[in-house]
DNA sequence: GTGTTTGATGTTCCTTTGTAGTGC
DNA sequence: AGCACTACTTTGGAACATCAAACA
C-alpha cells in the first residue's frame, strides 16, 4: 500500500511537471503567432489555440486553480507519507545499541540509578512510584539541559508550497549553471540545508552525542534514545511538518498581473521576485510577511520532534521537552494558530517496536474545530486517507496500554469543548448546527446542548440522514406503517422520462412536487413475498429486484451466471431476471441484471442444466475451432502441392529462385494456423 | 487582525426499468 | 424469425467546496 501510494504521487508529480512543460511549450507557441502570425502559414488551427489559452489565463486568474489545488493535496499527501518513513527510520536509529551504550556512559550513574531504582519491590505504594519516576524524569530534563547544546536556530520547520516551489526552482537553476559552469562539481548544491544537522544514520546521532550539541531536532532524537537506553519505554513523537495544502493557509499572496507599485508600497513586506522564466509570470509576486519565513523556530516555542516516556506505575505516557525543561504538560505542545514555520497537524508517535500511533488528540487544543480540518481530506469531511496511511504503521494487536491510551485520547474530544468560530461546527464530530445540514439530513431528536451566538447547537449524533421511500428499497428497507416524513425535498428529475413527466406535471400545476424522506429508524427490513409453488414473484417488468441479498424472497436461490436465463427459459421452470443496480446511458437508467432467481426446488436441475450447455458450447466451440484449423491445414498443404507441381513442370532450371521467395502462405498465417492446430489437437 | 458573509467558479453527488434500426 | 448489439433523441442540476474580497 505504501508503494502504491509513493507510485501515485510519483506520478503526480510527473503528471504535473509534464503540465507544466506543456503550459510553457504553448506559450511558446502563442507568444510566436502573436508575433508573426502569416509566418508559418498555418491557419485556422492556431487561431483556436490562442482563443483556448485565452480563456484559461482568464480561468486561472479567477478562483483556485483546480490543478494547482490537486497538486497541492498530492504534495501535501507525498510529503506526509515520506516524512513518516523518515521518521520510522530515524525512529530505529535511536534503537542502535552502541548508541545507547554512548548514552548511557556519558550519563551521570545517580540519574541512571534513580530510574532502575523504582520498582514494586522495593517501593510499593504505587503513588509514591509515581512521584519517583516523575521527579527522576525531572532530573534528567534537567541534567540534558546541560550537558547538550542545542544550536538555535536550527531545526525542521514548516514551509508552504508557495516556499517550496520557489526553493525548487532556484536549486534547478543552480544546478543547471553548476553544470554548464564546473561540469560536475556541484557542492554548492549538495551542502546540507542551514536549518538542519546532518543526520544520516545511528552513527551521525552518535557523533551528536559526543559534540554534545545540534539542532532541537537532534536533541529529541538523542534524548529519546537515552530514555530507552535506561530502560524506561519512550516514544519519539514527531509533529510532522508537511507542506499545508490548502491555500488558505498559505500566507503568502501571488498577485498576478498587479501592478509592482501597489505591492512594493507597504514597508512590511520584502518582495522576493518569483523564479520563473514563463513570460507570463514576469508581474507574478511573492509577497512574504517578513517575520515569518526567514527565521528560524523561536526560542521558548514548542519543539517539532519530542519524547513520551511511559510511566509504568501511572500507565501512561507523559511527553518531555527537555529543551524547556518541560515534564507532563502536554498543552504546551502546540504552537499559536498563526505560526508559519511549525504547524500541527499529524503528531505521530513511534515507539520502540517501529510501531506508531497517531497521538494529535493529546496536544491539539481544538482539533475537531481546526486541526482536523487542515489535514488532507476526501470524502464527506472524513480524511480517511490517513487513518489508511497510519493504520500501516499500526501494531497489528493491541496491549493494554493503547486500549488505556485511545480511552484517554477519545475523553479528550469531548472535553475540548464547543469551537469558537461557526465554522468550527462544520463537520465537528461532536457538535452540530442546524445551518450545516445538508439536503438530506435532519436533526432527531432535537434536543439543544447548548447556544452558540443565539443558534442551538446539537449533537452530532442525533444527526441523521433521511432519504426517500425509492432510495431506502435500494438498501433493502422498507418504510414503516403509519410512519410520516420527517421533511420534505424537491423532487428531482435525472433521467429523460422522469423529467418529461415533471414538465407535464409543471405545466397542469404550479406547485413544485416534493418527496417525503425518513430516517433510518421509519424504516425496516423488506420481507419479499415467498416463493410458492415454485413461482417467483416479478415486479411488473418480469424482473425480480435484488439490490441487496435480504431481498431474496424465501425459498428461492439466486443463481448469478451470465446466459443462465436462456437455459431456465428451454426447461421451462419459472424465473426471474435479477435486478441488482442500474446503469445510466446517454439519460437513461438501464437495469443491471445479473442472473436469475428460481426456487430452491430446482436449482440442482437447472445448474446441472447450466453447465451442460455451457460444456455443450465449448464442445461446440472446439469443434468449429477444430474444423477451422484442418481447413487451414488442407489449404496450405494443397497451396504447397501445387506450387511443386508448378516447379515441376515449369521451373525448370529456375529452382534455385525457391528460397529466395516467399511461399504462398504468409509467415504470419502458418503461426496462427500451426498454433490453432495444435491446440485443436490438445483438446 | 480575526472571523464571517458573499459572489464566482469548480466538483461531486444523485439519479433508479427506451427504442428503432441493423446484422447475423 | 428472432436475437444481440448499437446509436440516438443527451444528462443535468443542485448541493457542496473553495477561494478571494468585502465587511463587521
Amino acid at each position: 500500500m505504501v508503494r502504491d501510494d509513493l507510485a501515485d504521487a510519483g506520478h503526480a508529480n510527473f503528471e504535473t511537471k509534464t503540465l507544466e512543460s506543456d503550459d510553457e511549450m504553448e506559450w511558446e507557441e502563442v507568444d510566436v503567432l502573436q508575433d508573426d502570425p502569416k509566418d508559418s502559414g498555418l491557419p485556422t488551427q492556431n487561431v483556436e489555440v490562442i482563443l483556448e489559452q485565452s480563456t484559461q489565463k482568464q480561468k486561472k486568474r479567477v478562483g483556485g486553480d483546480p490543478v494547482q489545488r490537486k497538486l497541492r493535496l498530492e504534495a501535501h499527501k507525498t510529503h506526509t507519507v515520506a516524512l513518516l518513513a523518515s521518521f520510522s527510520l530515524r525512529n530505529r536509529w535511536i534503537n542502535d545499541p552502541l548508541l545507547h551504550a554512548r548514552l548511557l556512559s556519558l550519563t551521570p550513574l545517580p540519574l541512571q540509578m534513580s530510574f532502575s531504582m523504582i520498582h514494586k519491590k522495593t517501593e510499593p505504594d504505587a503513588s509514591r512510584r509515581t512521584r519517583l519516576f516523575q521527579t527522576a524524569c525531572f532530573k534528567l530534563t534537567e541534567w540534558w539541559q546541560s550537558f547538550f547544546h542545542v544550536i538555535k536556530g536550527k531545526g525542521m520547520r514548516s514551509r508552504t508550497f508557495l516556499e517550496v516551489e520557489t526553493q525548487r526552482i532556484q536549486n534547478e537553476k543552480q544546478s543547471i549553471a553548476d553544470l554548464k559552469g564546473k561540469g560536475k562539481v556541484r557542492t554548492a548544491n549538495s551542502e546540507e540545508p542551514p536549518w538542519s544537522d546532518r543526520v544520516r544514520s545511528a552513527k551521525s546521532l552518535m557523533k551528536h552525542a559526543l559534540l554534545q550539541k545540534g539542532s532541537a531536532d537532534t536533541s529529541a532524537l538523542l534524548f529519546t534514545a537515552l530514555c530507552r537506553a535506561l530502560d524506561v519505554p519512550a516514544r519519539l513523537v514527531v509533529s510532522l511538518q508537511s507542506v499545508p495544502w490548502s491555500s488558505k493557509s498559505e500566507t503568502l499572496k501571488t498577485d498576478v498581473g498587479a501592478s509592482p507599485l501597489h505591492n512594493g508600497g507597504t514597508q512590511d513586506e520584502v518582495i522576493v521576485r518569483k523564479k520563473r522564466s514563463r513570460p507570463r509570470d514576469r508581474n507574478a509576486r511573492v509577497v512574504l510577511p517578513r517575520a515569518s519565513s526567514t527565521e528560524p523556530p523561536l526560542e521558548g516555542w514548542p519543539p517539532v520532534i519530542w519524547t513520551e516516556v511511559f510511566s509504568r506505575p501511572e500507565g501512561r505516557w507523559i511527553p518531555i521537552d527537555p529543551i524547556r525543561y518541560l515534564v507532563d504538560k502536554k498543552k504546551l505542545f502546540e504552537p499559536p494558530a498563526n505560526c508559519r514555520v511549525n504547524r500541527m497537524m499529524y503528531v505521530v508517535a513511534f515507539e520502540e517496536d517501529g510501531y506508531a500511533r497517531d497521538v494529535t488528540l493529546r496536544y491539539a487544543k481544538e482539533f475537531a474545530a481546526k486541526t482536523a480540518k487542515a489535514r488532507a481530506l476526501t470524502k464527506r469531511g472524513q480524511s480517511e486517507w490517513w487513518q489508511r496511511i497510519i493504520s500501516m504503521l499500526t501494531r497489528p494487536y493491541r496491549l493494554h496500554r493503547d486500549d488505556v491510551e485511545d480511552g484517554e485520547l477519545e475523553s479528550l474530544q469531548y472535553i475540548e469543548g464547543m469551537p469558537t468560530s461557526i465554522n468550527g461546527f462544520k463537520d465537528h464530530p461532536i457538535y452540530a448546527l442546524e445551518r450545516h445540514l445538508r439536503r438530506d439530513e435532519i436533526i432527531h431528536p432535537m434536543k439543544e446542548i447548548g447556544i452558540f451566538r443565539g443558534e442551538p447547537v446539537y449533537s452530532r449524533s442525533s444527526v441523521q440522514r433521511v432519504r426517500t421511500a425509492e432510495t431506502w428499497i435500494r438498501e433493502g428497507k422498507v418504510i414503516r406503517e403509519g410512519q410520516q416524513p420527517l421533511k420534505r425535498i424537491v423532487k428531482r428529475a435525472h433521467t429523460i422520462n422522469r423529467k418529461r413527466a415533471l414538465e407535464l406535471a409543471k405545466t397542469e400545476s404550479p406547485e413544485v412536487p416534493t418527496l417525503g424522506v425518513y430516517a433510518e429508524w421509519q424504516t425496516e427490513l423488506y420481507v419479499p413475498e415467498p416463493v410458492v409453488d415454485g413461482r417467483i414473484p416479478k415486479n411488473d417488468f418480469g424482473n425480480i429486484n435484488l439490490f441487496v441479498s435480504s431481498m431474496l424472497p424465501a425459498g428461492a436461490v439466486h443463481l448469478p451466471f451470465q446466459g443462465i436465463s436462456k437455459v431456465a427459459k428451454e426447461i421451462g421452470i419459472d424465473f426471474a431476471p435479477a435486478v441488482t443496480g442500474f446503469e445510466f446511458r446517454k439519460g437513461h437508467a438501464n437495469p443491471i441484471i445479473s442472473g436469475i432467481v428460481v426456487a430452491e426446488e430446482n436449482q440442482e436441475l437447472i445448474v446441472s442444466a447450466y453447465w451442460e450447455s455451457v460444456q455443450a458450447n465449448q464442445e461446440a466451440e472446439n469443434l468449429k475451432r477444430r474444423e477451422r484449423v484442418l481447413r487451414r491445414w488442407s489449404k496450405l498443404i494443397l497451396g504447397l502441392q501445387v506450387r511443386k507441381r508448378l516447379q515441376e513442370e515449369y521451373g525448370g532450371s529456375e529452382n534455385k529462385v525457391d528460397e529466395a521467395e516467399t511461399p504462398q502462405v504468409s509467415s504470419d498465417t502458418e503461426a496462427h494456423t500451426l498454433r490453432d492446430a495444435s491446440l485443436g489437437n490438445t483438446t
